[in-house]
DNA sequence: GCAAGGTC
């Protein structure tokens, strides 16, 4: 009997490569896929006490992505508001994650169980999860479990592939959430703003004018920084300085004090001091103290982003491209990771051997060996990857990457060392009732500093001073002195905040910030020896418009997005539903859109300021309304030959579509503006307006805006009418298509497969359908069974659902809303979606 | 042409 299959899939060729060399002992058949990073490993392996056959792959992260459908993919099609509500697809993400997928589709067929592997966190459950869908897909039969392992090796992932659990799909519903909600938030504002403002300020040039959850709060920290540095009002204060000479030494005693804002307050304290001459000064303290610089922790995604900016003067998206290089090459360990612990059974000894051939830093290698190595323990861990080490010799770098390679190492082997060590000694005096100290440091271990030379740590020489002595000091002066304003924002600052506020993720920061050089909002500026980085007037603009709205929750601000991360954790924590969440923010962005729509005075204000407006306050509200009251109705396709229509509500969207070919997903009228559209109504009756020809059942269509407009016309009869309805939806002709039923259903099956399978579950509750049946149940029967359609069953199927797309819906609005299954609402399942 | 998140 042949035994069991098991599919593994991880998320990434690497992770997959060690599972097989764990669970193989290394006795492995290894396989090419379609993609050449992609391999397939295959061996015989225990479960459960019983043989069977593994194939272990993986995906190469995501392998889905939203989008939404091609209807909405220019800019103009619809109005940004509409993006809010408008239909989102699931879509492979290119060519190689098709063929990726592919390769897991094809193996899921003769498998039995399926085990996901990717990395244990939300983004690690949803690329499981969607993996999941694609193998059952291949294999409805299919087990499918989840192994749960918290780093790469043997004891973890033998543990993991015993003891396998479920997918978490809260998490993976999660991710889900975020996924569509920065699609929505993203695009919807991206598009409002750059139509808008690049039309009234025509120095914007075509640079698109980007808003991200993740890189206006970016921004939000560079503007915020350089304000305080621009906005920053010198005071000056006073303090008492006292100083000693003694062997030659210099010896600066600082006031117990501080500073005073006062002078006259600092005066009169002075006054008293020197009063009586000469000054004399008791020595009240000397103590001596053993003290240490502690080791850095082990090097994190996020750190090493930090030290490239601050230590190799090199920025962190080219840091990132050069860690990932390395790591190709295979002389680094993974370099996205969180963690900032070593595993109690990491094998240090080895690596570090490796190490002891470099003539740099080989005799300190050297010196390790064989002490038993003790590192910090950070508070963070991943549960997928190990801090960032080298992992093996490398030779053979660019100038740069050995700049990386060197520091990888050097934090490694500082991180295997001991704490500098030193005494520190306090010299602490009295001058009548004020105290003064000074401080003197003598190193006595250099330990890690000897091979990391990033930290300073230098000895301050203090002379003896003896308890109880008395002496006159050299100085005792009353000094002015003024603040100084903050730097502008280092990139390594930057990483720093971001990381501190949740903004984007130790392999996202990065992107972040070159996102925003790359939109001009921010660039580099070298003032001395440092880089730092300064809005441009366009990121100032950007910053002081938006916050001159007064929202409640600023966009420019870190809050927002930390509060929506919050929504997604009460996901992952089941407390709260993917649907509610997503109701409400879209909710919330909605509102803060049509605010900043309302309040565009006070955004093209802060651009005013900045640049020179083209357009006088009528045009610009012109220009912005034209925007987003894209009102008319869209026509993506009309199939002239296969009438009737039905009107159906899918989530906000009022589609046409034509009743004899039930797969005809595009074929049909697409009314993508359902929030500014007050109801629709469909009469199969003589049409009003055309009269023309009332033998044929006409459909008659009114379409209420909010704005109270009303667009009548007919199609099923008048051409002429038709014609004029969708001539207004665009400046272009939009003459409709004759096209033959033939080709029409070809092309229906080919539409058909890749757009089923979700659900509308969101009704907006409201009823926007009046229908009315005058007897035109029969007749539509009748021709659907004239043009062939699908049969008696099918047909009759249809006509009924067809009349109740028309005519029942009425008051059935509030009974679509979530959980209610769109066949029994009148609307076929051949969504668009 | 738009987001942010995976990864090569």
């Amino acid at each position: 009997m042949e035994s069991e299959k098991v599919l593994c899939v991880a998320e990434k060729p690497s992770v997959a490569k060690e599972i097989a060399k764990i669970l193989s002992g290394n006795r492995f058949v290894m396989r090419n896929s379609r993609i050449n990073y992609i391999k397939n490993y295959e061996f015989k392996c225990q479960l459960n006490s019983k043989e069977v056959q593994v194939i272990i792959t993986s995906v190469c992260g995501h392998i889905n992505a939203l989008d939404f459908p091609s209807q909405y993919a220019k800019w103009d099609s619809c109005s940004p508001t509409v993006l809010f509500d408008a239909p989102i697809v699931k879509k492979t993400i290119d060519e190689n994650a098709e063929s990726i997928r592919e390769n897991i589709f094809n193996i899921a067929h003769s498998v039995s169980h399926l085990m996901i592997w990717t990395d244990c966190d939300r983004e690690g459950e949803k690329i499981g999860s969607d993996i999941a869908d694609v193998c059952r897909m291949a294999n409805s039969d299919i087990v499918v479990s989840r192994a749960r392992f918290s780093a790469i090796i043997p004891l973890q992932i033998k543990r993991a592939w015993e003891s396998s659990a479920q997918l978490d799909m809260n998490q993976a519903e999660a991710v889900g959430t975020r996924m569509e909600l920065d699609l929505r938030i993203g695009c919807a504002f991206t598009r409002y703003q750059t139509l808008g403002l690049r039309q009234i300020f025509p120095e914007l040039g075509n640079g698109i004018l980007s808003y991200g959850s993740c890189q206006f709060p970016t921004l939000g920290f560079v503007v915020e920084r350089y304000k305080a540095v621009e906005n920053f009002i010198k005071e000056k204060f006073w303090k008492i300085h006292v100083v000693e000479e003694r062997d030659d030494t210099i010896v600066n005693f600082n006031w117990d004090k501080g500073v005073l804002y006062n002078v006259n307050c600092c005066n009169a304290i002075y006054c008293d001091l020197i009063m009586d001459q000469p000054v004399i000064a008791t020595v009240i303290e000397v103590v001596t103290k053993e003290t240490r610089k502690y080791k850095p922790f082990p090097l994190t995604t996020v750190e090493l982003q930090k030290a490239g900016c601050r230590f190799l003067h090199i920025s962190s998206d080219e840091i990132m491209k050069i860690a990932e290089d390395l790591y190709n090459k295979g002389f680094i360990s993974y370099p996205r990771t969180e963690t900032d612990q070593f595993d109690h059974h990491f094998n240090f000894n080895d690596l570090i051997q490796a190490q002891t051939q470099d003539p740099r830093w080989g005799d300190f290698a050297s010196s390790l060996l064989d002490k038993r190595i003790t590192t910090r323990k950070g508070r963070h861990n991943d549960q997928a990857h190990p801090p960032i080490h080298p992992v093996q010799y490398a030779t053979g770098l660019t100038s740069k990457e050995k700049t990386v390679y060197e520091f990888v190492v050097r934090r490694f082997l500082a991180c295997c060392s001991d704490d500098a060590k030193g005494n520190e000694t306090t010299v602490r005096i009295k001058i009548k009732e004020e105290y003064f100290t000074a401080k003197g440091l003598v190193i006595s271990e250099n330990n890690y500093l000897d091979v990391y030379p990033y930290d300073r740590w230098s000895d301050t020489n203090l002379p003896n001073f003896i308890l109880n002595e008395t002496f006159t000091p050299k100085e005792c002066t009353m000094v002015e002195g003024e603040t100084t304003p903050p730097e502008y924002l280092t990139e390594a600052e930057l990483i720093n905040i971001m990381d501190k506020n949740g903004i984007g993720t130790d392999a996202t920061i990065h992107e972040h910030i070159k996102k925003i050089i790359d939109r001009e909002y921010i660039e580099k500026r070298d003032q001395g020896n440092k880089t730092y980085l300064v809005p441009s007037n366009l990121g100032l603009a950007i910053v002081e418009g938006y916050d001159s709205i007064g929202f409640n929750e600023s966009l420019t601000k870190p809050l927002l997005r930390a509060k929506m991360e919050q929504n997604l954790k009460e996901i992952c924590e089941g407390t709260r539903e993917k649907n509610a969440v997503l109701t409400e923010n879209v909710n919330k962005y909605r509102d803060m859109f049509l605010i900043t729509h309302n309040n565009l005075q006070l955004l093209i204000g802060g651009f005013a300021k900045y640049f020179a407006s083209s357009s006088g306050t009528d045009d610009v509200h012109k220009v912005f309304n034209d925007i987003i009251n894209v009102e008319n109705p869209k026509l993506v396709r009309w199939c002239r030959d296969s009438w009737p229509m039905y009107l159906k509500k899918i989530q906000n969207n009022w589609i046409i579509s034509c009743i004899n070919y039930p797969n005809c997903n595009y074929d049909g009228f697409f009314f993508n503006n359902s929030s500014s559209i007050k109801s629709i109504t469909v009469n199969n009756e003589v049409c009003s307006i055309c009269s023309k020809n009332p033998l044929q059942p006409v459909y008659c269509l009114t379409i209420v805006y909010r704005t109270n407009r009303i667009i009548r016309g007919c199609f099923g009869g008048c051409d002429d009418n038709m014609d004029m309805l969708l001539s207004r939806s665009s400046g272009t002709s939009n003459k409709p298509r004759n096209i033959d039923a033939d080709s029409h259903s070809r092309r229906d099956r080919g539409s058909g497969s890749g757009t089923r399978g979700r659900r509308s579950s969101r009704g907006d509750g409201e009823n926007d359908i009046q229908g009315t049946s005058q007897g035109t149940r029969g007749s539509r029967g009748s021709r659907v069974s004239k043009r062939g359609g699908r049969g008696g069953r099918g047909s009759r199927g249809r006509g009924n659902r067809a009349g109740r797309g028309f005519t029942s819906t009425r008051g059935r609005g509030r009974s679509r809303g979530r959980g209610s299954n769109d066949n029994d609402s009148g609307v076929y399942d051949n969504e668009p979606l």
